[in-house]
DNA sequence: TTGTGAATGGGTGGATACCCCTAATTTATT
DNA sequence: AATAAATTAGGGGTATCCACCCATTCACAA
């Protein structure tokens, strides 16, 4: 028998998930939490086999939700579950120890199929978050762009800074003030920026930055 | 025996909510659709009492869907459902004839009353929408401004084009080129929009239009 | 009918952003 | 150790934005 804990802000998703492994013989769902601390408590008390666990959870984070259960709650394998096919989101809560990252847009088959998966020490991805793992690993190599999303090169800590603070409606003197470089330097930073999002002027700047949530904050 | 039609691309989810229909005597699922122009199709040929709508559908926008449903298709009561409790969200699919508006987090015995309510010929709402919306209702009624969110005055409909081009990473030159106006008129603009919106430049004007979502397209 | 706001257009000048170039030092990465 | 990338900084010049002014026309409402 195999004892599952969902983990899901969402009640009537939660619901559903729960719907489908109920009709499943081997499969019992043990428990259900509706936010982070509510998992770590659950496992505290009782011993869990498969941990379905919202990346976006209220309170503590699915990223830390996993990464602890991972270090203190090693018989627990985590199957994450998103809304989003990010590939940050993706290769975050990997690299934090899932064992899996499935789509909420995937059906029942997937479902049963993933945990069975887990469940015999293998990890398991949806057909969409494979591609995605792999544009993105692809991107990281070449900088090969025919794929119609624009490819983001990546953008460095000290850009990210400046980019943050012309978002802010920063001009480049307050900024090199704030960060204590000159204002030579943010002037590169910004070319740089320019050139690296491929945008025409800080109009362009803020809006893609946006739009790829380029942001720390 | 009351028809349904789940309109939502989360395979999941809407397995989900099938699931928990199913165990209903007198509810059936006659159909489940991925996109927005499946359920116009799937409408056309058969009769359906109420239809599950996701706001947020691929294609056709859940908006659009319902309005085309609610003008051709009277018999059929749309009760919305999406992730977020935004109150544009809201505001717009109900003025388009939603009877009602639940959100995901919602469980089981909520869904249940939610289409019962709408069959009956009423509305309903789920408690945390009908929060939001009265908020959204004062905030309109009273200047107060002591709820975080920003009150933004009334954007024209020019200034909104001027708007649109400068995220789009247009030049005041080519902006007052692309609709044929001097490039002075477009300065104007550019500077009323930066008054209104309580902008320092050009970044806080994109900033401020993407945050609050004040474009036409 | 007299306002009020929207849309239009103009002048001047300063501030800011952007471009092209170079180049040193530090910090990964291999 | 060698190579690559990030961070730092500068000169000189042009393009664009922005801030003050100002005026006219038009539509719509009090």
């Amino acid at each position: 028998m195999t004892k599952i804990l969902i983990a899901d802000d969402h009640a009537m998703f939660a619901d559903g998930i729960a719907s489908i492994l109920e009709a499943e013989a081997d499969i019992k769902v043990v428990g259900r939490c509706l936010d982070g601390p509510c998992v770590i408590e659950f496992l505290k008390k009782h011993q869990v086999d498969i941990l379905l666990l919202d990346i976006n959870l209220p309170g503590l984070s699915g990223i830390e939700v996993c990464k602890k259960v991972v270090s203190d709650y090693s018989d627990t394998k985590v199957l994450a579950i998103s809304m989003f096919n990010e590939e940050s989101f993706v290769t975050e809560i990997l690299n934090n120890g899932a064992k899996g990252y499935i789509l909420k847009n995937t059906g029942r088959e997937e479902l049963l199929k993933a945990i069975k998966t887990i469940l015999s020490g293998e990890s398991y991805f949806s057909q969409d978050v494979t591609e995605t793992i792999m544009k993105g690993l692809m991107n990281q190599r070449k900088g090969s762009s025919h794929t119609s999303k624009k490819i983001i090169p990546k953008v460095s800590r000290r850009e990210k800074e400046v980019l943050d603070l012309i978002i802010k409606e920063h001009t480049t003197q307050e900024i090199a003030n704030k960060l204590f470089i000159s204002l030579k330097t943010v002037e590169s930073h910004r070319s740089n920026l320019l050139a690296k999002l491929n945008a025409r002027n800080t109009a362009g700047l803020v809006r893609i930055a946006m739009e790829n949530n380029l942001l720390n904050t």
